[in-house]
DNA sequence: CTACTATTCAATCGATCACTTGAATACTAG
DNA sequence: CTAGTATTCAAGTGATCGATTGAATAGTAG
């Protein structure tokens, strides 16, 4: 019993874990889901300083959860692999499932569940190929431009009312945006009914549909 | 809006993942996913004391994970669902994935790094035009058609050994993968010297090489 | 009731973590 | 070369964590 290779293995697993035990990485995480971006970029996302910034995205690093890479001045980091979006969901599901307080936080905030039931991906895909929705993703153009569900319309939601006559009037609209936990698509949808559309809302964000090996289209860079 | 629920949702995420920050109640959770245990039980298993077998088994069950159940003298732990093991795996997977596999091959290739010096982009692309050079993907069927350098052939390094007599022997090979942190390409140069063809890195991988506007080609979906 | 056992609680100590501050490094522009 | 910027490194501080120890709680057996 000299080096048992299970503790081994324990200890990497533990990094991981180590790397997932604090809020402000996990928010990383979730918007390196989204696209790559420099350390400053998500500084100023996050509202922590850059030196922070840099030392947690560093730990997420050593964890292998995300690989950076230098362009000129800036280090542009990215996750790892769609596993890591995986592995999100997996706690993300684990949460929901058993921790009382996520679930009491899903309630209270996102969820008139029953009234802006999901739609599943698939789901989404056939219709959207027939013409019968048209789907929206509300999320800043950067993130849409690193990659989005094809044909998907970008509005960021900010700018939704201004831009809703854009959406075809009599089409069911699917709006979608971060994630699971991301609010935009609650509030796009929420909009949206209000101007007499019908809208709802896809299961998840871009990087589950990613994740699910859903085709997913990207802006050219000039 | 006022205080930010995504905030709140994933200090809950978080809390998850520090309950999955210590190797040893990883292990915990290892024993308890092939059968409910007691405490004593778990204690002895592992090797610990009692009082700090308790300690940790109230981690787990605080951020949800294990569930307790009280019969007589003894308390049983079991895993609070099956989707604990589904994340224990996609844990697994990112570790292993990004972790391990890393930590091996730097610590294999990193002293002979100025033997893989790699080669630029563009020179690349020049040459290969020019048929001088084979292109080599070694990355996942799956990626190399969601987009390739122009004309490079796709074996995954797992397979270049049996595959390699797809390789033009004469011609010198320059391999790519995933970006400048995968080590894949690495693997693929070595392999391809030890059987004595010519072999180099591309100085990224295909990210990159898009990133920089190059032309990359793209199997379509059915 | 008493004696005994499994588990949990409480107090403690050294190690590690999150964050801040200020300096060092790496790269670009001129 | 110098000036300027993005990122990282290094040192310091208060908070939290992991483990130990010893006592308290809850249950069983007689």
């Amino acid at each position: 019993m000299s080096t048992n290779p299970k503790r081994e293995v324990f200890a990497n697993l533990a990094r991981v874990g180590t790397a997932l035990s604090s809020p402000t990485r996990i928010e990383y995480l979730e918007l390196l889901a989204q696209a790559e971006r420099s350390v400053e970029q998500l500084a100023g996302l996050t509202g922590t300083t850059v030196a922070n910034t840099s030392q947690h995205l560093q730990k997420l690093r050593q964890a292998g959860l995300i690989v950076g890479r230098k362009e000129g001045l800036y280090v542009y980091y990215r996750l790892a692999g769609d596993e890591v979006v995986g592995m999100l969901s997996a706690m993300s599901r684990v949460g929901e499932a058993y921790v009382a307080e996520v679930e009491r936080i899903v309630r209270l905030y996102f969820a008139a569940k029953d009234e802006l039931e999901p739609v599943p991906a698939k789901e989404v895909l056939d219709r959207a190929r027939k013409g019968l929705v048209t789907v929206l993703d509300v999320r800043p153009p950067e993130e849409y431009a690193a990659g989005h569900v094809p044909g998907a319309i970008n509005i960021p939601v900010h700018e939704l009312e201004k831009r809703i006559k854009e959406l075809p009037k009599q089409r069911e609209v699917v709006a979608y945006c971060r994630g699971p936990y991301c609010l935009m698509s609650f509030e796009a949808v929420a909009k949206l009914r209000k101007k007499g559309l019908r809208a709802r809302r896809l299961e998840n964000g871009l990087p589950e549909w990613r994740a699910a090996g859903l085709p997913v289209d990207q802006s050219v860079k000039p």
